[in-house]
Formats: structure tokens, sequence, C-alpha cells
DNA sequence: CGAAAATTTGACATGACTCAACTGGAGTGG
DNA sequence: CCACTCCAGTTGAGTCATGTCAAATTTTCG
């Protein structure tokens, strides 16, 4: 594991609970480095999902598939966050669904039964991931609000304003899949003919 | 605390990691017994949500209020199960949003400053707590992969196959806030109206 | 029992999707 | 450097999904 990548974990620790010296040690044994190319998966729907993932850099979208083969993403996580898919990572059963690099990424991967062992040698590991799911539990549960209590407009906008860094990086495409709307719908609240009043 | 409240509050402990019978006896004087009326609340938009919830016996719902007035459910919760707005309740901000008694009930609360006190003291509630929102984050990831994907028929389908204990116990009115979709319209689909090809 | 809330229904308006066609860049190979 | 393709983005026309409003009916609860 390189120096910046271990770092960055750390300083990412340290905004909940900083861990202790011994608490560092365990990082690079538990750790997995790995590059991750353009469009390469770290998930496949069918598949367990037997990682925890930290981002270094680069970023990734995770996504369900429908009958008609159409992909709906379910979020996006960019450098210094976490991404895995919780219900199939604890209960080791497959998957539905994919994560996939939206760029070339550099990330940290945790097996199960390694993350296992933290949480029961270190009290720390389970308060901060305690913590890093409390954290996106409470995106989510926001997410859930807007898409039951706004217009789709509205939706669009809060994203903007909300991941400003995100709107650069990904094509409408993949942001309209997120909003739950059709890209040519989302063209034309992005040309502001949905909130223009009649002349 | 009642006896057989206290014994359903292990019992739901359990199912993730039993406690110790030290950690046992923390619970009578950490959390506190109250009855709430139907239309009671445990918790109303710009406050600060003081307690983290169990619910012994009845129902809750949680809601926001949008400009226009009207209420939109987040959740449900029934017997056995935790609600907090998680939000508040770890910034200690004002909430945006309601719980209020949907049946008369009978909960468990602790409040911010016990549950540190048991995070602090007791590894096993820091875990058992992780666990408690790890379930709650996959079934709002589930709910998030509904909404993007999945017409309103399906939606209302899954939810009475899910929470068939639900839809006896609530409105329509109610589950149709949930699902965000109109009463009139949640009426129509029940109908059969949008599934029936034309005569 | 009586008031308030929930449910249903009809007519109409609007939001959002589909499909197909067109535009305009970003590579790629000659 | 040009011609070509490929893909994201845009636009228009028609259609289906869902919301709004109002009224009639039923259920629920105090």
């Amino acid at each position: 594991m390189s120096n910046t990548s271990l770092e960055l974990l750390i300083k990412n620790f340290k905004d909940s609970f900083p861990l202790t010296t011994k608490e560092k040690a365990e990082l690079p044994l538990r750790f997995t480095e790995r590059n991750v190319k353009r469009r390469g998966f770290i998930l496949q729907s069918g598949d367990v999902c037997k990682h925890f993932t930290f981002i270094v850099s680069g970023c990734f979208k995770q996504y369900a598939v429908d009958k008609e083969g159409k992909e709906h993403n379910l979020q996006f996580a960019v450098e210094n966050e976490w991404i895995t898919d919780l219900s199939s990572f604890y209960a080791e059963k497959p998957s539905g669904v994919f994560i996939e690099a939206i760029e070339p990424s550099l990330i940290l991967q945790i097996k199960h039964d390694d993350l296992l062992y933290l949480y029961t040698n270190y009290h720390k590991f389970d308060r901060n991931f305690r913590i890093i799911v409390e954290k996106k539990y409470i995106d989510l549960q926001n997410r859930v609000l807007q898409s039951i209590s706004t217009t789709t407009d509205e939706r669009y906008q809060n994203f903007v304003i909300e991941y400003p860094n995100l709107v650069n990086r990904l094509p409408n495409t993949q942001i309209a899949s997120y909003l739950g709307i059709t890209p040519e719908f989302l063209s034309r609240i992005r040309k502001g003919l949905s909130s223009k009043p009649k002349p």
C-alpha cells in the first residue's frame, strides 16, 4: 500500500474517531491496494460482494439492471468515500447490483473476514464503520424524501447544488439514470422548458 | 421499566449480538419507558431529536411537511423496531421531520448522552447499533432502487408483499404518501384500472 | 350517534415517456 | 488534414401515467 493512500485512509477515519498507532498499524495488513481501469468492475450482479472499498482517487457508480436491460444508478462515490453493497457484503449472498469505475481509479479494499477481525479486536472500527454507515443512511434518507416530495426539476437543481463536482465529471445520461428519468426529459429540464410560465 | 418491555429489548439485541449480564443491567438505567397516545408526537420538526426510540408496541410514522403543507411519509416503524431522526440526533441540530404515533404505543427511549455512554463503555453497543443502522440502510436502498426502476403499480404490490401487516394497520392515505403518489391514484391502482388492457 | 377522515369516482390538465430524427463534438484510420 | 463513425445531447410529435379538483359515499373513532 502506498504512503499517500494510507495517509488518506487514516485521515478519513480521523474525521470520525482518530486511530491509535496500533490501529493504524493494522491498516496495511488488512487493506489491499488496487488500480481499476475505466469501465472496470469491482462488483458484478450475481457475485457475492467480498470487499468494503475505500476510494483513494477516481469515481464509481453503483447500479442495478432491470428486466429490460436498463441501468438504474443507485449512487456515485468519489475519492475519500466508501462504497460496497452492504446487503450482499454482510449476508454473503449474491448481489443484485454492479459497481463500476467511471474513471481510472485507485482503491483500498478490505475483505469481509478482515473487517470482522478489526471489529472484534478493536472497538474503534465498529464505531467508525457505524458512523460511515450512519452518514450514508442520512444521505439516502434525504434522497428518499426528495423522491417523494419534490418535482423532477427541483431534484435536478438539488443534485447540481449538492454535487457540483459530479455534474462536471459525469455525462448527463448517468445523472438522468440516478434521478430516475430519461435522458431526453433531463435535457428538457436543463433547457428550462418545464419552469417557464406560459407567455 | 416493565419486565416485558425489558425482555423484548434484550431479545432485540440478541438477534444481532447478545448482551452480557453487565450490559443488560445498564438497560433499565439508561432507557426510559413511555406511553404515547395515538397522534402523539415523539419528535416535531424544528426540535432537536433527543432520543433513540425502541418500540415495544404500537406503530409510528416519520414524515416531512412541504411548503404546501402536504405530509410525505419517510418510514413506518412497529413493535420490536427502532426509530429516530439520525441526522438530528447525532448532529444535535433541529430536525426537519415529525415522528408521530399512528396507534397508542409503548416505547423505550434513550437520550443522546446515555447512548454515547454505552458506546464508550461497552463495545457491544457500538456494534449492535451499527447493525441496526446497516439494516435500515439496506431497506432504504431497496426503496430507492424501486423508486427509480419500477412502476407505481409494482411499488404498491411490493409494499403489500413486504409489509402485509402494515397494509391492514394503515389507512391507504398513509401508504400513498409513503409511495409518493396521491390517494386518488392509489385507489385506482387498487381497483386494477392501470393494469387492465382495454375491453 | 355525529363529526371527521378515508375512499371512490369522473372529467380534465399536466408531467413524463417513447420513438425517431437531427446535431455536434471526440476519436480513428486513411 | 479529411472523412467516417460513434455517442451524448437535443428536439418534435404523439401517447400514456399521474395529478388536480370536485362531489358522492363509506368508514372510523371519540
